[in-house]
DNA sequence: CTGTATCCTGAACGATACTG
DNA sequence: CAGTATCGTTCAGGATACAG
């Protein structure tokens, strides 16, 4: 289960960028530049069907998302964490 | 680092069958039976040179190759754990 | 028994263009 | 600004056959 919601190259770094707080479509972009805007919207949703993540419309204009974590979320600090320690670790 | 060494749908499978302990190819090929011979080898070497997992060469016949985990690899425990956590978790 | 080689399919990725 | 549509590329995965 965790695989599938963490599967894909740019997931883990979309999460990581959500941690620090709320992001609008446009931050998460400038943030991860090498990630294409299609790329972008096709993890983000996938993070949504999985529940990690809410999208919230702004109304009016211009067109305004933000994005954030849920519970499960940031229940995936501990996870991201983790691996983080493992690849810094020389040893 | 750590999304390089456990990249592919069947990594942390085989890192887990290792957390028991010693497995020959044949062991994992059996525990694994959804995973064909390639992507096992193609995984297995991935580990080994993410320094992750051993290849001990028994010599004689019929050849025997005894694989088992690194300290780096058995560190990688509480990556997994973690990860089997969040995906229990219902909430 | 333990792999590697080859070929094929499907998914993920990346770029561009376009809509609300 | 925030996406979706489309298309081409790249890569992981699966099947089969074969080599040490």
């Amino acid at each position: 289960m965790t695989l599938r919601a963490l599967r894909g190259r740019w997931t883990t770094l979309v999460v990581r960028e959500l941690f620090a707080g709320e992001r609008t479509f446009g931050d998460l972009a400038a943030a991860l530049p090498a990630l294409s805007d299609k790329v972008l919207s096709d993890r983000l949703g996938q993070l949504v069907a999985c529940g990690v993540v809410v999208r919230v419309r702004e109304p009016g204009w211009p067109s305004r998302v933000r994005y954030s974590l849920t519970s499960r979320g940031h229940a995936l600090r501990g996870v991201l964490d983790a691996m983080w320690v493992w690849g810094a670790a020389a040893t």
